[in-house]
DNA sequence: TCTCCACATCGAAACCCATCTATATGCAGA
DNA sequence: TCTGCATATAGATGGGTTTCGATGTGGAGA
């Protein structure tokens, strides 16, 4: 497959990167590509930090409730938030330094080693 | 729909994120949000300044080639890489600040002001 | 216990996406 | 001009995702 290869050359530092890590970081940013979730995210991030409750997120992103907790389970299942039940509510927080890690990892520059 | 809300409170601060932007950046989330499309932007962020032509993308990640270039195609309608044409070779390269600014908006830690 | 409320799960329908093969385009050399 | 190569586009197909209405679950009050 790769013997006709004399055309160009790539200098390419870096050994590839595994199937394994490449889906695990896709999968990540899949559950926050898309544009409720990124609403949702949004406004767990701007609200106080012990949680918002399921029933202040329906109504304002317009979509029917079952939906939401469509949104939040994936949302969750990737580690962004997290949920604590109070009664009968259920109030959801974002974990920030999960959030903050993908964000590292998007970020082309070079980061300084951490501990 | 919303007149009867006395169940729970939210102090909520910002006014929501408006359906635009949601939008705007869950596609370019998106746009990440692949293993194959991982894989890709990590070989050029990892390899020289001046891009990688497509020749030397096709063969390490095992699709055919027709499939990496829509997937280029998609990367670059997202502004995360751009094109070079030479000769009859194409080489593909990172936008370095278009990367680093989806990282800033999914950073949840308060930013410093930017000029 | 019975009922109500908040939330989660189920199953179906509509839609979008990644991949392939086949083909087009465009440059360069003979 | 004709041929060959590198890349892009077209069209088809299979699989995944978002959404809904309907229903399940579990706690709290009457």
């Amino acid at each position: 497959m790769d013997a006709s290869a004399l055309a160009c050359d790539t200098p390419l530092v870096a050994p590839a990167m595994s199937d394994t890590e490449a889906e695990a970081l896709a999968q990540a940013l899949k559950a926050v590509a898309d544009p409720t979730r990124v609403k949702l995210l949004h406004r767990l991030i701007s609200a106080a930090p012990d949680g918002v409750c399921v029933c202040d997120l329906t109504a304002p992103l317009g979509i029917a409730q079952p939906s939401v907790s469509y949104h939040l389970r994936i949302l969750r299942q990737a580690g962004l938030v997290e949920r604590r039940q109070e009664r009968n509510f259920a109030y959801f927080s974002v974990r920030a330094e999960a959030l903050r890690r993908l964000a590292t990892l998007l970020d082309p520059t070079p980061q300084e080693v951490r501990t």
